[in-house]
DNA sequence: ATGTCTTTGTGAACGCGTGCACAAAGATGG
DNA sequence: CCATCTTTGTGCACGCGTTCACAAAGACAT
């Protein structure tokens, strides 16, 4: 039987075992005390804990760049998702084949979000047309929305929202570079007050530390 | 003078005020007490801070379906970042016109980066090309870079990766639904311990092995 | 069986970010 | 010039996530 232990586990993933050992913990206990974790079963138990073996449909709202990119992109369909539908306005591209499948108009949203059983959607649209359409998915049942329009939505409570803002991932970036560019002459001169966060680290995690306030 | 105080701003943001105003404070005080601070001159020193008075120039490597969603995307130039250039590795593409401007092929990616002065580069190839055009794009001056491929780049230290993971952004999204789901028969009491989302109460149950978090 | 050795699972300590509460600063009016 | 009122800037406490450290569980050999 195949096994891994949290401290090779741990080593691979860049993190700390002990934090590692107690994340897991948290599913229940599927370790072999001085043997480690069953590969097999502990893939199925996250698997099965992260919801990756189900199978959710989804529909895309906005078949314009963006949209036809995610359209086309295959890599949702392995971790789990399928594109149910994909929902433009424009009756021009009503019918029009976009990834193999037909685009569908608006007017048919909400008949095709319960038709799937839809309950995730996706907004490509651009971001004067967002807040209305994100309206209409959650009156026709969808419970949460990936956004990629630059726009915050306002949605009731039970209604999950993640907004994607490329613009400020480029941000992110461009400010760890000037401060690059800022350390080479700047010789941090003495200080030594207690200075914060936004300070030194550079993390390599997925979500840095985002600033709450900012206009366009 | 227009002026914000720190208590509108936070209710704007929907963020605590004290907060905000000790975020505002490791830029300096620019505030005025009594007053609140200076519309204009604070937009003007979290724009500084953040890097947003600079021009940066950005390439876009990998001009497929995303990457020439991105090139058409205007949402880049009203944060300060100019797309410099298109690069693609298909001979098919040189020359051809891509949101205005000609696709180069990469065997000119070093000249590009040079005479651009180019810093931060988007990685929108496919997964397997990646690490390559990364490892190019490095040795020719990038040191931040905004990873759209599925894979984890090595980058030598002193140089960012961010990575957009967009099938992570709908399984967390499928993650709190299916918690959604389970919480309708889970006789959820208001918890209040101080547990991690994922605990409650998963001790080997009844069965023994399967935890009871969640009942599909 | 009993002992040894490995690795888990977790109580307790630690560190850090967040929020509270208030003194000080400055504006404004008498 | 003094009183009052508003809002900042920040010391301090609290809570939460991370890490340490170790007892206990179990495998495996003798
Ligand atoms: N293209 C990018 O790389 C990129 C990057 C970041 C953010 N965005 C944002 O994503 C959104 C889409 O970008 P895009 O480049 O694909 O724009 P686009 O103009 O190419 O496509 C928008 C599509 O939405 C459709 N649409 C408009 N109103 C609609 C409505 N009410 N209901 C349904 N469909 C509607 C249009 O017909 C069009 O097909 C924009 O908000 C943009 O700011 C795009
Ligand atoms: N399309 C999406 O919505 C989406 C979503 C998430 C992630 N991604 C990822 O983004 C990447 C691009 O996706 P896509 O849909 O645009 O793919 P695509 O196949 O449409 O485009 C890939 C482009 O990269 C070019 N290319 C290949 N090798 C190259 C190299 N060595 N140097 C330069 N260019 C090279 C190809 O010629 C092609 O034009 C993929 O890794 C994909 O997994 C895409």
């Amino acid at each position: 039987m195949p096994t891994v232990s949290s401290e090779e586990l741990a080593a691979a993933a860049g993190v700390n075992s002990a934090k590692l050992r107690k994340d897991f913990s948290y599913l229940g206990s599927y370790g072999t005390r001085g043997v480690g974790y069953d590969v097999e079963y502990l893939v199925y138990q996250i698997s099965r804990e992260l919801g990756l073996t189900q199978d959710w449909p989804v529909v895309i709202v906005g078949i314009g760049n963006l949209g036809a990119a995610l359209a086309n992109y295959g890599g949702f369909a392995s971790r789990g998702f399928r594109v149910a539908a994909l929902i433009d306005a424009d009756p021009a591209m009503a019918g029009k084949p976009v990834a193999g499948m037909p685009v569908q108009h608006t007017d048919d949203l909400e008949r095709i979000i319960s038709d799937n059983g839809v309950s995730i959607g996706v907004i490509a649209t651009p971001a004067g047309a967002a807040q209305q359409v994100c309206d209409r998915l959650v009156a026709a049942g969808v419970t949460s929305i990936l956004n990629f329009a630059p726009t915050v939505l306002t949605v009731p409570d039970g209604v999950d929202v993640r907004k994607v803002d490329l613009s400020i991932e480029l941000q992110i970036l461009a400010f760890h570079e000037q401060r690059k560019a800022g350390e080479e002459s700047a010789a941090d001169a003495a200080d030594g007050t207690a200075t914060p966060a936004v300070a030194k680290d550079h993390r390599k995690g997925p979500d840095g530390d985002v600033p709450a306030v900012m206009p366009a």
